[in-house]
Parts: C-alpha cells; sequence; structure tokens
DNA sequence: GAGTTTGAAACT
DNA sequence: CAGTTTCAAACTC
C-alpha cells in the first residue's frame, strides 16, 4: 500500500492527529490491505520541529542486553519481524522492529495515528490505542537503565538498518525502567520518562489494580503548553491482566506554545505498559531542553499525564486511573509528535464490552497482552471525538467508523490475545478517519495562522475554514502554512488507499458525514447522527463573524476555472464547492489533486493569496481596508465591482483606483450609504414581516388542519377554533373583572364587553382573511 | 434570464 | 512590472 509521502507529511500539520485502530488481521480492514512500510517512508519525515537528523536516530542504550527480558513486538510478523499499523487505507502506519535494541515505530504515514485495538489476553477486554501520529520514532529501550528512548526516524539509513534486523526479536530491558523521548522538541534534547518501577521481576506476573498492587501510573509529558491531565476513568472491565510483554505508549506531544485557547488539553495517549517489574515507584522524568522533570508517583499503578513547560497550566492534575497490568517490563513508547508545544487532547477510542457512556479508551496491547484500558468519558458521541489541540485554531474530530469507535470488546481467553498471536498489527483499515478541525457549536477563540514553526500563538475570533492540505501525495506540494487560510480542516480524501489528508472546510466535515462518500468509503458504516453542528467561520473579507455565520456564501457560478482559481469565492475562501453553481468543478474532495496543485500554484503566485484582504490599516487609518487595494477605474468604487466597497470599507491610501468616490467625505457616498442603509431596513422590515406572517400561517394551517381534512363544502379555515374560542373567551372574562374592578355600571361593563368581542371578532376576520388570501396564493 | 459591465486574477 | 486576457460577479435591461 502506498503512504503519504514524508514531503506530505511535513505538510500537515502536527497537531493534527488521527487514531487508527490496530488490530489484529482478522479485525483488520475489509480489503485486508496490511500497510507495510516502505523504505521510502524511512526517510525523515519532515517536521518542523524536528531536531537534526543527525541527532534524531537515538541509541540511547547500548548496554542494553538484546535478548533479556524482552518480547518482539512483531510475535508473528512472518517474515521480517515487522507488523504494520495499517490506519485504515488512507493512513498506514507500519511499526518496524528492529532486532537491535533499538525498537522502531516506523509510521509509514506521519501523519497518521493509529488506534490500536487489542483484546487482553486474561480480561478479554478489548482495548484500543489511539494516537500513533507522524510516529517516525525508532526508539531504543534500554535493559540497563530501564529507558526507552523515542527518537523519530532521522534518515532512511537508520531504518533500513532497523529493517535489516528485524528478525531478530526485540529487546527491551526493564532494568531502568526509563523512558528515554528524543527529538520531541526543537531543541534536541531528549525526555526521559521515568517508567515507574513496580518492584516486581521481569515475568512474573502482578495483578494490577487490586488491592495489593495499586493501578501502576504514567506520566505524560509534554513539551511546552499547559498541562491538563486527561482523566481516565477505569472501569469495572478493566480487570487486572497480567502482562508478559512490552506495555505500548503512544503519546502525542504538542510542540506549540499553549495558546488562549480555552479548549482543554488532552492526549491521545495509547500505552501498553508493562508494569510487572517496575518498582513501585512510577517516575517520568521528560528532559526538555534541559528540564527535567521528575514526577513521584506514590502509587505506582496510576497513569499520570504531566505537562511541562506550561506556563498555563490551569488543569489540576489528575490521576488516570488505568489498571495497568503488571506485565513483564518493557515499554513502547510511542510519542506522537506535534508542532504545537501545548498538549493535545487525547482521543482514543473506546472499544470495550463494558456498558459504558461514549468513552475513548486507550487500548493496550503487548504481546503479554493488553494490560490496561483507559476509558475517557467523552462529551461527545462515541463516533465523533474531539481533538481539541490548544495552541491551535483547529478543532478536530475524529470520525470513527463504528467499527473501531464502538466495537466490542473481544472477549478472549489469555490465549487470545491478538498480539500474542504473534499477527501483524493492522490498524482498522476500513473505517473512515478523520482528524479535522470543527468548530463547536460555540464560538471558541481559535488560533490565527502561523507558521508551524512558530511559537507564537496569536488567538483570534476567526473561524473560518479554509482548506490547504494535500490529501494525495504530492510532494511538490507544500503549501506555504504561514499563508494558509485558518479554519482548515483535514480530512482522509475520498477512494484513495494511498492518500492521507484532504483540507475540508469545516462545515464539510457535516457534509462528509452524510454524504454518500463517507458511507462509501467506511466498511461500518458512518452513522449520520454524529453530524457536527454549527460551526462558527471567520470573518469573511473583513465582515464580522456574525454576518458571516448569518449569511450563507453565495454559490459560485464558475464554468471555466473549474473552481480552482480565485476567481472562484469558494476556492478563494478555503471552501468547497458546495451546492453551487458551477460546472466542472474541482473544487472538491474527488479532485484533491487538482486542487492541491492549483492551491499551491496560487500560493505561488501570491503567498498571501488566501488571506483575507480586508485587513487592519495602519495607524491612524481605518482600523480596516484592503490589503491591496482596489484599481476601480469606472465604478467609482461606489458598487460592488470595488472590493472596497463591497466589504463596506472606504478607499485608502494603497488604492488605485480612478475616479474614487468611496471616501469619508464622499456626498456620493454618503448617499448611497443611506439609501442602502434605508432599503437595509426595508428589507429586514419586510422579511419580518414575512417571517411573522409564515408563522401565523403555519399556526393556523395547523390548527385548522382537522378541519380541513373533515372539510367538506366549508371554508378550508375554521378559525373559531378551541383556542380561539378559549383566548376570546378570556379576553371577555378579563374585561369583565376590569369593569368590575373599576365599579363600572352593569351596562357600561357589557359594553366593554361587547367591545372587547368585537375586537376578537376583528381579529379573527382579519386572521382568516390573511390566510385565505395566503393560501390562494400558494395553491392551497 | 440574457446581456453587459466591471475589476480581480491570470497570463504574457 | 506593465499590458493583455480571462474570468465570474455585479449590474442592467
Amino acid at each position: 500500500m502506498d503512504v503519504v509521502s514524508p514531503e506530505l507529511n511535513s505538510l500537515l500539520p502536527d497537531e493534527i492527529m488521527d487514531t487508527e485502530a490496530i488490530e489484529d488481521i482478522p479485525h483488520s480492514q475489509p480489503d485486508g490491505t496490511a500497510v507495510q512500510s516502505e523504505p521510502g517512508d524511512d526517510t525523515s519525515v519532515p517536521m518542523e520541529t524536528d531536531t537534526p537528523a543527525a541527532s534524531e536516530n537515538v541509541n540511547l542504550c547500548p548496554d542494553a542486553a538484546p535478548t533479556e527480558h524482552t518480547q518482539t513486538l512483531t510475535t508473528s510478523a512472518p517474515a521480517d519481524s515487522t507488523f504494520s499499523i495499517s490506519t485504515g487505507s488512507q493512513l498506514p502506519i507500519s511499526i518496524s522492529s528492529a532486532s537491535s535494541p533499538l525498537l522502531t515505530l516506523k509510521p509509514s504515514m506521519a501523519t497518521s495515528t493509529a488506534t490500536t485495538r487489542t483484546t487482553d489476553s486474561v480480561t478479554g477486554t478489548t482495548v484500543t490505542t489511539s494516537g500513533l501520529q507522524k510516529l517516525t520514532a525508532p526508539f531504543t529501550i534500554s535493559a540497563a537503565n530501564h529507558q526507552i528512548i523515542l527518537n523519530k526516524v532521522a534518515s532512511s539509513q537508520a531504518t533500513e538498518a532497523a529493517k535489516s534486523a528485524a528478525s531478530q526479536p526485540q529487546v527491551i530491558k526493564q532494568d531502568g525502567q526509563k523512558l528515554l523521548v528524543t527529538a520531541i522538541g526543537k531543541s534536541g534534547q531528549p525526555i526521559v520518562l521515568q517508567l515507574p518501577h513496580t518492584g516486581n521481576k521481569p515475568g512474573v506476573s502482578q495483578t494490577v489494580g487490586d488491592s495489593k498492587s495499586p493501578a501502576p501510573q504514567f506520566k505524560v509529558v509534554t513539551i511546552g503548553g499547559r498541562s491538563e491531565l486527561k482523566p481516565v476513568a477505569g472501569s469495572a472491565g478493566n480487570q487486572v491482566t497480567t502482562l508478559q510483554a512490552q506495555q505500548l505508549k503512544t503519546l502525542q506531544i504538542a510542540k506549540k506554545t499553549p495558546t488562549s485557547s480555552a479548549a482543554p488539553i488532552k492526549f491521545i495517549i495509547t500505552k501498553t505498559v508493562n508494569s510487572k517489574g517496575l518498582s513501585p515507584q512510577t517516575t517520568v522524568s521528560p528532559v526538555i531542553a534541559g528540564r527535567v522533570l521528575t514526577q513521584n508517583s506514590p502509587t505506582p499503578s496510576k497513569v499520570t499525564v504531566v505537562s511541562v513547560a506550561s506556563p498555563t497550566s490551569n488543569a489540576s492534575q489528575k490521576s488516570m486511573t488505568l489498571p495497568v497490568n503488571v506485565a513483564l517490563g518493557q515499554q513502547i513508547l510511542t510519542v506522537q509528535q506535534s508542532t504545537s508545544a501545548s498538549p493535545v487532547k487525547v482521543a482514543t477510542s473506546q472499544t470495550t464490552t463494558q456498558n459504558i457512556k461514549p468513552v475513548q479508551s486507550v487500548a493496550v496491547g503487548g504481546v503479554g497482552g493488553s494490560q490496561f484500558k483507559t476509558i475517557i468519558p467523552l462529551a461527545t458521541q462515541p463516533n465523533v471525538q474531539q481533538i481539541q489541540v490548544p495552541g491551535s485554531r483547529f478543532h478536530y474530530v475524529r470520525l470513527v467508523t463504528a467499527t473501531t469507535a464502538s466495537s466490542t470488546g473481544q472477549p478472549s481467553g489469555p490465549s487470545t490475545s491478538s498480539i500474542q498471536t504473534a499477527k501483524p498489527m493492522v490498524v482498522s483499515t476500513g473505517a473512515v478517519r478523520m482528524s479535522v478541525p470543527i468548530v463547536p457549536a460555540q464560538t471558541i477563540k481559535q488560533v490565527a495562522p502561523k507558521p508551524l514553526t512558530s511559537a507564537a500563538v496569536v488567538t483570534t475570533t476567526q473561524t473560518q475554514q479554509r482548506l490547504i492540505m494535500p490529501a494525495t501525495p504530492l510532494p511538490q506540494i507544500q503549501p506555504n502554512f504561514t499563508n494558509l487560510p485558518p479554519g482548515t480542516v483535514l480530512a482522509p480524501a475520498p477512494g484513495g488507499g494511498n492518500v492521507g489528508y484532504a483540507v475540508v472546510p469545516a462545515q464539510y466535515v457535516t457534509q462528509l458525514q452524510q454524504s454518500p462518500f463517507v458511507t462509501l468509503a467506511s466498511s461500518s458504516g458512518f452513522p449520520a447522527s454524529t453530524a457536527i453542528q454549527t460551526q462558527a467561520r471567520l470573518p469573511l473579507n473583513g465582515l464580522s463573524t456574525a454576518e458571516t455565520t448569518s449569511r450563507p456564501r453565495k454559490p459560485c457560478n464558475c464554468t471555466k476555472s473549474q473552481c480552482l482559481k480565485l476567481y472562484c469565492d469558494c476556492f478563494a475562501n478555503g471552501e468547497f464547492c458546495n451546492n453551487c453553481n458551477c460546472n466542472n468543478c474541482f473544487n472538491n474532495l474527488e479532485h484533491e489533486t487538482e486542487r492541491l496543485k492549483a492551491i499551491k500554484t496560487c500560493l505561488d503566485r501570491n503567498p498571501e493569496a488566501f488571506k483575507p484582504k480586508i485587513g487592519k490599516g495602519k495607524e491612524g487609518e481605518s482600523d480596516r481596508r484592503h490589503s491591496k487595494g482596489c484599481n476601480c477605474k469606472r465604478s467609482g468604487c461606489l458598487k460592488n465591482y470595488c472590493e472596497c466597497y463591497e466589504a463596506k470599507i472606504m478607499c485608502s491610501s494603497i488604492c488605485k483606483c480612478i475616479g474614487c468616490k468611496n471616501f469619508e467625505e464622499s456626498p456620493e457616498r454618503k448617499t448611497l450609504m443611506h439609501l442602502a442603509d434605508a432599503a437595509e431596513v426595508r428589507v429586514q422590515q419586510q422579511t419580518a414581516a414575512k417571517t411573522k406572517l409564515s408563522s401565523q400561517i403555519s399556526d393556523l394551517l395547523m390548527r385548522t388542519a382537522p378541519v380541513i381534512s373533515s372539510g367538506g363544502g366549508r371554508l378550508p379555515y375554521t378559525f373559531v377554533t378551541k383556542e380561539v374560542l378559549e383566548a376570546t373567551c378570556e379576553c371577555l372574562l378579563e374585561q369583565a373583572k376590569k369593569a368590575e374592578q373599576t365599579h363600572q355600571p352593569q351596562a357600561e361593563a357589557e359594553r366593554l364587553i361587547l367591545e372587547e368581542f368585537g375586537h376578537c371578532l376583528m381579529r379573527i376576520i382579519s386572521s382568516a382573511g390573511k390566510a385565505k388570501a395566503d393560501c390562494a396564493s400558494i395553491n392551497c
């Protein structure tokens, strides 16, 4: 299976994290395509925050004994001890194990994430591990010091070396219980994760979660960003299991600096913890840029997520009560890098038999079976997993089909562990998974488009969706993220098994979910009920969010541009054409390749092509002005031909217009504005009147429906309904009370009541007349 | 709705 | 960078 090229991966925001299920082959994608890593994939997948390649290939455990207390990760990989994690036909990830002490997790697609679903060998609980993304981290596991060193695949050479040695079992030593993660930050400083020492010797089964052995803890350390511990509620189904093998951790570590985003930080953590032999002291010691965070947990079986270098840590440290199973000792930590320094929201898919509400679970699988399971309650439905990335303007939603998201646990005995069966790990491929930023129903602050390499974070209320990302491997296309329009949504492109992400306007997510594509691409069928709700939009060309939100974009009518040029407003706004009148439209997912080329062309021509034209003006000038200015010659800049006028801003000094009348003192402009205002008021009034009338008519029609049905030859409207009678009577009674309270004479009271009755009759007649006329107009 | 006008985008 | 062409929206009838 083809994989997305590293170049393409480099284009994808690191925040985009998707998880795919890792399954046994029997649970693999319907087509059975297991992604195999390609040599070319071993080449460094460029990441903007990568440390120099030379330093990425890490071998931090020279003293590691290759065979001591180790188990191969790919127990059943027949030929090369390589198991592939296929993240679906579009998001393949392969993990190649090397026989050397170095254990290489090599996602063939950097942006792919993996959701590993394994079946606990003992408890039979199915656990889903999410979070492999951009996992280009060959890591070594030190047998001497309990360290696991994760690092990116710096070069193909390293990977090839790892591959060549794949025939040999992976050696993971548990002596140190230290976990070293490198290449996470730009600084190149490794992160050392100190694995908990359970005190148990390797190979000795230990029950985790019971009264004797508290649940193991592991700490997830992030570089930069605030920390927020994602509570992971262990469920009753998290039974204690005995581990015999490595434990897999998948960490997603954001690199970006924390932002003002209110989105909680979450991690996608997949961990297969082999707490056996680990000392009771659970310590995660990340070394970040020389900083070492060491936190000791009194309860070795507890998982702690710690955010490092989080200046704005507002979330209390929460412990994830993970029922970590005691196992032989080695841990596999996969670090999912993100350019965001802020931690990312953990999104893991839960697939258990437990009666748990929408949850996301961390599935843990190991040679000895699943070691623990993490259940993360979700606010959203199981099939729509939101991934909020603080520090990013994106909100991601992972669309998970029922195959993986809601798959039931596989009751399996101790001998049915998927990993134990040594079958290639294959991420559920048939499922449609998308990591797409979405804007929740409520408008949130988002981060303006910034270079991924930039640590600066600019918050903005803009929520406009733009499209930029390639869905197919297009190495030659490298959009300038600096100029990318905000609000990019990533989604897997349809139809292609080798495609990665497609840039989808956020609102298109809903479209996708409801479109046949999703249904077709999804092996299990994607519930349409997971539609994402309303989404805010960015100010468009200076218009406020409210304006753009309340006013749907006009459909384009392009005929010759294929909607792949800036002539097309949809394309220019970074949106897919939807409900447009265009012909031969290529501005859709089906033509993602062409579209991406067009995007690149536009960006090459004008790096700011997708930036809003209306921006902040110079100091002393209007707050809003056209970025380039207009060039009007004949319209006097008083027609919508003029982009300044269209944006309801005045021309500025940078405009090159001739005969401009779009300035402050222009009488023509004032007149036009007044007329426009008056017209707008009229339109609003008319709209309100129509709305009110329609409502009334609808109400009347509903009330009179039985009468209509029983019709006869009578007037189709019987307005003297029970409700009308009651209302009339109430009016009359009220009038009588009023007369009584005011001590009116009886004659006067009767007069008032009759008068009120007359008013009621008039209202009834009036309504009847209107309804009749309107009904006649609509052939009622 | 068809035709015209207009100016931005694209092209040379 | 300037001139020309293309294009689709805005506008007019």
